[in-house]
DNA sequence: ACTTTAATTCGTATGTTTGCGACATACAAA
DNA sequence: TTTGTATGTCGCAAACATACGAATTAAAGT
């Protein structure tokens, strides 16, 4: 990450940086993908999005760096699979950030 | 948003789009802070994060063209809180995410 | 009217992300 | 071994994000 970032405590770094993650409508729509579909496909998920090969390869990268995703060659194939404990851990690192905040209706404005 | 993003489908873009908004650990921060906080704080939020008042006065207006908080003038200072109604809907369009993709642990490797 | 104080905007420097064409790798089939 | 196909990496350009000092606005107190 950059550079004050590395300031602020770790749960908060962690839960920005999960956040950073989704927030490019290509790496949310593979996740989606990954889950739904029965087997886990691979580079046709290209095919699905509105980005070039390298691009979504780039995207493809990101999300197998941060373990979200895993890639297993297959000959001339990549299937990609969802990380389902990675991405449970990264949802209730959200959790955990919506219950703190939303109950105690502390403001009134 | 910026270039290729207009391509995808609204609700992946509205998902991402609040993603970013939580990418800075300086904007999720604030968000618990005024949260936690019995009374809407104002520039003191500027004290507690590692940040100068001009950067966080830029994560603030970035929160509150999201409509997430809300700031209104008293005397000198300016209160902020959290747009509550908005915060649950962006954690409903998160567990929706979650809901959809935890569930059916498709894949098998 | 002037000074102080709080908050925000401006301008600018620096760093990061996104997107892609072109090149590289790696397997498979001819 | 050559050819084709699927993937992934490199290098660049454009767009965005982050950070802050300095200038600006605006209300309060003197």
């Amino acid at each position: 990450m950059q550079a004050k970032t590395i300031e602020f405590n770790s749960d908060l770094q962690e839960l920005a940086q999960a956040a950073k993650l989704l927030s490019h409508p290509a790496r949310v729509a593979i996740i989606k993908l990954l889950a739904e579909k029965k087997t886990c496909i691979s580079g046709d998920i290209a095919n699905e999005l509105p980005l070039s090969r390298a691009t979504v390869c780039q995207h493809l990268q990101e999300l197998k760096n941060a373990d979200i995703i895993r890639g297993e060659i297959s000959g001339l194939n990549v299937n990609y699979c969802l990380n389902v404990e990675k991405w449970k851990s990264i949802k209730s690192k959200f959790d955990i950030l919506f219950d703190i905040t939303i109950q105690n209706i502390s403001c009134n404005c």
